[in-house]
DNA sequence: CCAGACGTTGTT
DNA sequence: GTCTGG
DNA sequence: CCAGACGTTGTT
DNA sequence: GTCTGG
């Protein structure tokens, strides 16, 4: 899955990474946790643009915003089907940029947080759907949620599932808001191709969301890098996936 | 009909 | 908003 | 995702 | 143990 993420590069590589129109400003961020802001891409009319919204989707008819905390990963075998999702799979998808993201295993009664990137350094783009949210007071709320698929190959000894990771040849046809064919849509819903990402195993700093920078992904001292899968998960789910 | 849920993850 | 459960 | 809180009263 | 906040 992906509950944790960072976004330092600057705002010009990513503007012309994602090909969007405007450039938005954005702080490096090296510890993104849901309900923060995150720089979504989405197409509007007259091309593709960055805009920040709130991580954790809150659905139209939600009645207040903590619904949102939970909604910040979203399946994508039944996208389709979920109340929560559905009309925004429809006509609401959009690209989240990130330069990598952690994941957590547990060892001996702690947490080793990995930090999780793209091997030929470019950054990561999250499928992710956006939605709009009327409060009370009528202010609109903008959020989104990250879709997640299976496990690939260097993911698959840290966790069963991760983010859905489009290649920019992709990038059109999942924004494209009058793309409604399903077949074409959950085409793309597949795990990274094998070989794509590396993994480095990082300092427990990330773990606590008040903490910021570079230190967030400093190599852990006593931990070394997966190099093949250091160990299967003690139990598998032998029901799904 | 109305009331209540609407989600993912990991863990046991 | 829309579906499920009662 | 992890960390941290987990409560009521009255008063400003 | 479970929920909330970030």
């Amino acid at each position: 899955m992906c509950g944790r993420f960072g976004l330092y590069l600057p705002a010009q590589t990513i503007a012309s990474f994602f090909l969007i129109l405007n450039e938005p400003d954005h702080p490096p961020r090296y510890n993104i946790a849901p309900t923060q802001p995150v720089l979504a891409v989405f197409q509007s009319p007259a091309g593709r643009r960055g805009v920040p919204m709130r991580w954790g989707l809150i659905p139209h008819w939600a009645r207040d915003i903590k619904i949102g905390a939970k909604l910040a990963n979203a399946r994508s075998e039944t996208l389709h089907e979920k109340p929560s999702f559905r009309t925004a799979f429809n006509r609401r998808r959009c690209l989240i940029p990130a330069d990598g993201f952690y994941e957590w295993v547990a060892v001996k009664g702690r947490k080793q947080p990995y930090f999780i990137r793209r091997r030929d350094g470019n950054p990561l783009a999250f499928a992710g759907l956006w939605e709009v949210w009327v409060a009370a007071d009528q202010s609109e709320l903008v959020s989104c949620t990250i879709v997640t698929t299976a496990a690939n190959r260097e993911m698959t000894p840290v966790h069963h599932r991760m983010p859905v990771i489009l290649e920019p040849g992709q990038f059109d046809r999942w924004l494209d808001p009058d793309n409604q064919n399903p077949r074409s849509l959950c085409d793309l819903m597949r795990p990274m191709r094998d070989g794509g990402l590396v993994l480095q195993a990082v300092d427990d700093y990330v773990n606590r969301t008040g903490n910021e920078g570079p230190r967030c992904i400093e190599p852990a001292a006593t931990f070394p890098t997966p190099s093949s899968p250091p160990e299967p998960p003690a139990q598998m789910n032998l029901f799904e996936d």
